[in-house]
DNA sequence: GACTGTTTAATACAGTTGTTTAAAACACAG
DNA sequence: CTGTGTTTTAAACAACTGTATTAAACAGTC
């Protein structure tokens, strides 16, 4: 059944092979391929297409996969209900070519840090957990994109390893670069994950967990003082902080006897 | 509607008074709790309900509150179709009482953290850290009582301002006293806060988005260096330095122009 | 054993879901 | 206009959902 997303995603993936993946979804993504209409050159009523993908963006968005029903979608589109299985063959479909124009139109509306060859390599650090957060944690008016990357970071399918492939992989990557220049000497791959994870981590918590944290924290506390200028100041400060004044694999005490 | 957990959690929490959360669900928890059978003293037959809870908990954990269906567990209970509506009112009011057993189960089976007046404060953020990856993140085997509590971190719902105010809440305000410790002099309110969640928050994004992570970093890479005690290790040794080697807002060059 | 309140059981109901079908409308080249 | 391929429409289907109903079984007390 592979009901749980970190146990498959975990499990399933064999030799880096990220394509060999199974998951359990009623139509497999080689089946949608062959149902879809030939979109041919992509020539007219793209309108059609595009006005049911726009607007299942935010329905996918705040309802999740399963939860979203066709006929909400096909209502705020204004097209008839079967239209979807027309265009994508079925939900699944529409659901994976939503996800991938999300990543697209969210890096379009965010992009990469820029620097230029003098740029300090801690500043390079701050330029870019700035980007993250821009990305990810759009503090008021959340897009529904920032919304469906979060879902399928959370809870991965088909989908997801597309998103990986194509943006988070190479992104992080790109992250470790700096780290790397920050430290000077060369790293363990494992701590160079490590050092990265932490960074991103800490980014990604203020999203994901916003809700309890507002919660938990006080709502005027998180409102007056996460915003996304003090929280890209302390992440960048305090991972800068760790990252110089860290000693790699310490073999210090246990907290386990 | 309110379906962004999101807004409606940071949005609807007024003047801290968390009970006045109004979600839109089929049945309020004071109908739930006017509908339930008198449950008198808890005497006998707890047998059947005490199967539906516990395989209601799995169920719960692995699929959602929406996506699992009454059938489904009923059926793994053992019992008929109409025992949930008899004994928690209806599906809702079992989610609720899965949710407030998966705490405590989960912390009964970790316990909080221990130390004796020697303890030096470094150390009791070591063992801090530990507890939350023990109570959050169990690596291999999960628990669906861990699974169902990161839903309600997620996205929260009517279940989670009993969670915050039970659990979180005095949880989250332990581990600032041993920052403050640890910083020695006094803090602003919302700089405490704020490394208290860098802490947690790289925790629990391991546990959160291990799927991606996993797909990133790779598969082997991750199981073979990011267990347990790795973990614990690297996330105290970063945050430690991080703490030590921080200063209080710099008011350094920002990132934006 | 009969009465009591409590628990279980089988079934029905009303609503929603994704998908399919078959006909109609359309666009446009000949 | 005619024919042809594409798109849209309306209706229906079959499966599944949470809940309600009604009667039967049970347990304990007098």
């Amino acid at each position: 059944m592979a009901q749980n997303p970190l146990l498959f995603a975990a499990g399933l993936v064999t030799d880096a092979g990220l394509l060999t993946i199974h998951f359990d979804y009623p139509i497999s993504l080689k089946r949608y391929e062959s149902l879809m209409p030939q979109r041919k050159s992509s020539e007219k009523s793209d309108s059609t297409r595009e006005r049911i993908i726009l607007q299942a963006g935010p329905i996918f968005a705040s309802k999740g996969f399963r939860a979203a029903t066709v006929r909400e979608i096909c209502d705020n589109a204004d097209v008839n209900l079967a239209s979807i299985n027309y265009y994508f063959g079925d939900k699944q479909g529409l659901y994976f070519e939503t996800v991938v124009r999300a990543r697209e139109m969210r890096v379009q509306q965010v992009p990469p840090p820029a620097w230029d060859p003098s740029t300090e390599s801690r500043d390079k650090l701050r330029l870019f957990v700035g980007v993250i957060l821009d990305r990810l944690v759009a503090m008021q008016t959340e897009p529904w994109q920032v919304r469906l990357l979060m879902r399928e970071i959370l809870e991965p399918t088909e989908a997801c390893s597309h998103l990986v492939k194509e943006y988070f992989r190479p992104f992080f990557e790109s992250l470790l670069e700096i780290v790397d220049e920050i430290v000077g000497t060369p790293l363990t791959q494992h701590c160079r994950n490590k050092i990265g994870l932490s960074i991103v981590g800490q980014c990604l918590y203020y999203r994901f967990a916003a809700g309890v944290t507002s919660l938990i924290i006080g709502d005027e506390e998180f409102e007056e003082n996460f915003d996304r200028d003090s929280l890209a100041q302390h992440i960048t400060n305090f991972s800068l902080a760790a990252i110089e004044n860290f000693e790699q694999e310490p073999s210090g005490l246990s907290d386990r006897k």
